[in-house]
DNA sequence: CTGAAAGCGCTAACAC
DNA sequence: GTGTTAGCGCTTTCAG
């Protein structure tokens, strides 16, 4: 409401003049005089500059877009918590949203993102979204791809060593005498979760035990499919099961068959579990992906982009296991 | 990068033609012919509109601000899901920030927002954000309060019946005869909080046994502090905890002294804890906000006040009591 | 039915 | 040291 101008006139100065001393280009250009005079109205008007004015002239609006498939998702939402406290360390205010796994709605959303202009994208891809980010990407904004990518498409991902800290812990699993493992999975087609279940087929295959029922596929919130599943497992001499997404995990856990107490069954999780420690003691191994370090990798892969800098294509952080002790 | 005189130029008509086609007003201003033309040579050169230009000439960003404490907190961070939801469906676009608990960190925020001429605010106001939150308001930009709100401040506020449902847990506990029952909660000085406080008071004086020490203060994320009551605890014949936040129950669950299975103590958590169901069973109780329920009214009522309406000051929405059986 | 032109609030090049 | 001015890309009156 109150302009730059508005302040120039109160001042007895020109808009350019109060341009610089508010942008703080003061430098030797303006009187210290004039400086504080003009500081003083601003602040004395309640003067607060207006963005879209300046970013309209600028080409910047210092504006990134965080593009999550879903924000209420612990890891998603923990990820978002992180870059948008990334990008306002660096100055520039995130814009969150959630598109869901579906293309479509991703597509919507990103039209509407990319008409606010904004100067950089951070997003988890969802299947089948490659074609809407080459669009965006000829519109000369930068993104980021994060904990998984589309194959083909010309922007840096960072993603965790899905394939080998899998193979890690199912080893790990092994030589402790855990021989029958069965996998749960979430039947969404990205590189992510294929890359856990193909670690599973190789680990086990190496130990000759793999068939292909070990892998049972679920949607991704059914409650009812992963009870049925569970049950089913309880019946069988299960020794360990495999949760490929945190999401599954955690259905499980709420929809645990009444036995579940009597069997000596192991429960990798991929994805932090620690509230689950108090409940499955020692029977509790997951694989925590250093949330943070992530983050931080994929802002600063954007900060390079934005600057017109090259980047390697792939990044890779490593996860790790934790578990409390061997059984 | 291609604007609409670009298309206007290629399409051989002018700029106000093209900004009535592409904003479907074309009506019966402008003849089928040209639309369709218009509206090919739009698609073929791949344009997007730039909402800055379109803002800063309309004044309306639609843009919505949702500032929360901490988004990485499960109750906030679902809250923020919902609220971005909620944003979209009615076409704007919501800017989520993380603030913390300081009222420093929230008036930086808020500057940077303001500047971004969001159309409205709703806000979960920290301790000492009511000036900040006045200037906001100066600027006429609606504000919607959540969770808690500033006393005197001109903006309506949605809040669960923090006083009455904490009420009603507690005397269905000490209707279960747990009559020694202790209190957990984080030493932040915000309404939300000190309605529970003041609601465990008055049920435990009302029975005639409530004494100061009966509620321990501790630090929002002091591990080693809940830790160390929790054991303290565990030694007298405490009947009940009630845990005044959820962050604060996680921080406890997290760690349990070992001899709490052999205690029968039942465990009240304000907030949704399902997934502790597992491993408390009858033992946990919890309160349970309606989320998505606060989240519809608080949109509601901003877009009232965006459209220049009056509201109500204030909207509660009613929580429940969630728990396996009696015991 | 369509075009011309003003102006939203700011920055940056150029004058003085 | 400071002021003038041109435009960023759009919407919207007002003419035609």
């Amino acid at each position: 409401m109150v302009s730059m101008q508005d302040i120039a006139d109160a001042a007895g100065v020109s808009k350019a003049t109060v341009s610089l001393v508010l942008n703080g280009k003061s430098g030797k250009r303006v009187s210290e005089t004039v400086r504080k005079k003009v500081e003083d109205t601003a602040r004395g008007m309640g003067y607060r500059i207006n963005d879209l004015a300046r970013s309209l002239r600028t080409g910047r609006t210092n504006l990134i877009s965080i593009l999550m498939t879903d924000i209420s998702d612990d890891f998603f939402g923990r990820m978002a918590s992180h870059l948008q406290e990334e990008a306002m360390k660096h100055g520039f205010t995130a814009v969150i949203s959630n598109t869901g796994e579906s293309a479509v709605e991703f597509s919507a959303i990103v039209s509407v993102i990319t008409a606010k202009k904004v100067d950089g994208m951070i997003a988890v891809p969802p299947q089948g979204s490659g074609a809407e980010l080459e669009t965006v990407l000829e519109h000369k904004i930068p993104i980021v791809q994060i904990d998984r990518h589309i194959e083909g498409l010309d922007a840096p991902y960072v993603e965790t060593d899905n394939y080998d800290i899998t193979c890690m812990a199912l080893k790990e699993l092994l030589s402790c005498g855990r021989r029958k493992i069965i996998m749960i999975s979430p039947d969404i087609d990205v590189n992510a979760i294929s890359e856990r279940e193909r670690a599973f087929r190789d680990t086990l295959s190496a130990e000759g035990n793999y068939r292909e029922n070990l892998v049972r596929k679920t949607g991704l919130d059914d409650r009812k499919e992963v009870k049925t599943i569970l049950a089913d497992l309880m019946d069988q001499d299960t020794e360990a099961i495999f949760f490929a997404s945190k999401r599954t995990f955690t259905l499980a856990m709420e929809n645990l068959p009444d036995c579940w107490r009597a069997k000596d069954i192991t429960f990798l999780c991929f994805g932090e579990a620690r509230s689950y420690k108090a409940l499955l003691g020692d029977r509790l191994w997951y694989i925590e992906q250093p949330l943070e370090a992530i983050a931080r990798k994929a802002f600063s892969l954007l900060l390079s982009k934005m600057k017109g800098e090259d980047t390697d294509m792939e990044s890779v952080i490593r996860s790790s296991l934790s578990r409390q002790s061997i059984n």
